[in-house]
DNA sequence: GATTAAACTTACCGATTGGTATATAACTAA
DNA sequence: TTAGTTATATACCAATCGGTAAGTTTAATC
């Protein structure tokens, strides 16, 4: 049993709470005013619970990629074909980015918008771009163990590209209807198997 | 001749300089301090001379519509076919995103993944929604005088999504050639004519 | 019940934000 | 030369930023 005064509030309810003000506003726009308000918790609460703003920011960046990132990567070590895997993940992507629940688009490429990279604390960039290069590196190696021929280089940074675009024009409230066309659209050309 | 003291600067040089810093950092992250020492002016100078920062803001997209965006997408209305056009358009793009000269990334792309839209004036998310839809007006456009078959909508979006993909890429320093490669593949697909 | 350890509340800190009042300097027109 | 007009430099403003020092509750342990 832990000794002092309990604390009255769920951590990691708190913490989803402050997720989703870093995956709407970003690293640098979210106040800690906000982060208290959205929370319901006070400054000095926050700070014992979570360290600093940047601790936090690193605790709610964990727990987007385990919640939402990680999820969506796994169902693409089975898929039948790598270009399916791939498709699927895609079409994942865009009802997770219109998900009317949670803020538009995807927290790390909200954030990587964000970053003036100059101007976030070193650690969080880091973070950040340790996070984008989770689904690339999983769409690589499922490239990789299906032996497609081409270049695997160039689809990787095409799906890529296509992730960070699909993103921001979510973020920019475009319907998931006409996302979900655009990522039928990008597989025309992408041969079978 | 104008009457009182001449200034000491010249307006467009001064404008182009913020410009950069917009670029950079977009709306919220560029401080009145780093417009400043980039322009080398003082607070009042930058009021006496452009407004507040929003109506700075507004100048400089003003600017960067009319350096950047516009003329890459003239030669689209003077392309062989609309394929060949907007395929030209997208590896201009790349190319003007790794300008090393100018800061990485397209101003406007920045612009949309900085504003929490909440925090921005209205009138800069405003104006930069309309800039964000310059081109895939063009493209509509162009792809409506071709009298194109299929769904132009879905290739429009296509379109933009691979803009603004490109355009987060570049900021994170993907390479030109690399982002080049990513336009050849995102073509595979498109039909000829 | 006394002690101890932790969470909570209130109030504050220096730094930075966008924006401005005041005074001085530089120029033209009369 | 003088009056009128505009740009500059200095210094300041209230509000907000991330972060914290005390002091007060609330609980478990002794």
């Amino acid at each position: 049993m832990p000794r002092g005064r309990p604390r009255s509030f769920d951590k990691v309810e708190a913490l989803e709470k402050a997720m989703h003000i870093f995956w709407r506003d970003g690293y640098g726009d979210a106040s800690l005013a906000d982060l208290c308000s959205a929370t319901g918790l006070t400054k000095p609460s926050l700070y014992a619970a979570y360290g600093n703003k940047e601790a936090l920011f690193l605790s709610a960046l964990d727990l987007y990629m385990d919640d939402c990132i990680r999820p969506a990567i796994e169902p693409l070590l089975s898929s039948d074909t790598a270009r399916d895997g791939i498709r699927t993940l895609l079409r994942d992507t865009v009802n997770a980015l219109c998900d009317g629940e949670t803020p538009l688009g995807c927290m790390i490429a909200n954030s990587v918008g964000y970053t003036s990279l100059t101007e976030t604390p070193p650690p969080v960039s880091a973070a950040i771009l340790a996070a984008s290069k989770e689904t690339p590196n999983a769409i690589r190696a499922r490239l990789i163990a299906a032996n497609v021929s081409g270049d695997i280089d160039a689809k990787v940074t095409y799906s890529e590209t296509l992730i960070a675009g699909l993103s921001t024009l979510a973020r920019q409230g475009m319907s998931r209807d006409t996302l979900l066309k655009v990522v039928d659209t990008a597989f025309i050309g992408w041969p079978e198997v």
